[in-house]
DNA sequence: ACGATAGTTAGCGATATGGCTAAGCATAAT
DNA sequence: ATTATGCTTAGCCATATCGCTAACTATCGT
């Protein structure tokens, strides 16, 4: 619990940059050099670094190095746990509409009665 | 698209925290005051207001003030642009993989011929 | 061997975050 | 009228974040 906890925390920190969500789109599209990641975005190679190896603490990311080369890749599941928390939001969410549903319309029987 | 991108990064902003993915599913039973809010927590009033003011900032909830208890309250429709932006997350990232399935298949298909 | 290319590490500065205390203000309760 | 309650503001501290430059390492191309 408290593990899912931080990879939630770890996983929407991440996404909370929109650096890091232009890089996760890019490398949707294909896996990229990293100097091909810092082009589109105009910033310096030291800060791209940094910012994939967020995007790889959370998991959302896989890289691997052949030669000098580092290529990045997507890792689609990632994103399951935030799916699955948004998904449970939802339904506790919606059933507590559901509850407030029946009520107003217990409030609305009585008063009829 | 650059306002969108904002409301997007405040959203998953609001979320990193712990805290107040904790306060999100306690107002998702019910509306609470904040001192109702701060008990579980352990934290501060003035903390919690700080994180409170983060999740209205990020729209996922509303308060208002009634003499002089502040109540707040979930606003469902709020993780909309989320579940949206994961959804063409992952479209992309599953057209992806067709294209690397059908790569994959041509190569394969190639060398039969 | 040498220079160009790709990435990495170290460290700086400005700003943001998350916690706190202390003090203030407004409303309810007695 | 006074006290208690609920919230708010101001401000402090430690740490984290996001950008940078400078300098370093490792590999590739010629």
């Amino acid at each position: 619990m408290a593990k899912h906890n931080l990879d939630l925390s770890r996983l929407f920190h991440a996404l909370a940059d929109p650096t890091r969500r232009a890089i996760l789109t890019r490398l949707a599209e294909t896996p990229a050099r990293v100097t091909d990641l810092a082009g589109p975005t105009g910033l310096r190679l030291p800060t791209v670094m940094r910012h994939l190896s967020v995007l790889e603490g959370a998991g959302l990311i896989t890289t691997s190095k052949d030669g000098r080369i580092r290529t990045c890749a997507i890792v689609p599941e990632a994103l399951d746990p935030v799916r699955t928390w948004l998904d449970e939001q939802r339904a506790i969410w919606e059933a507590r509409l559901d509850r407030l549903d029946a009520f107003v319309m217990n409030v609305t029987k009585d008063r009829e009665e």
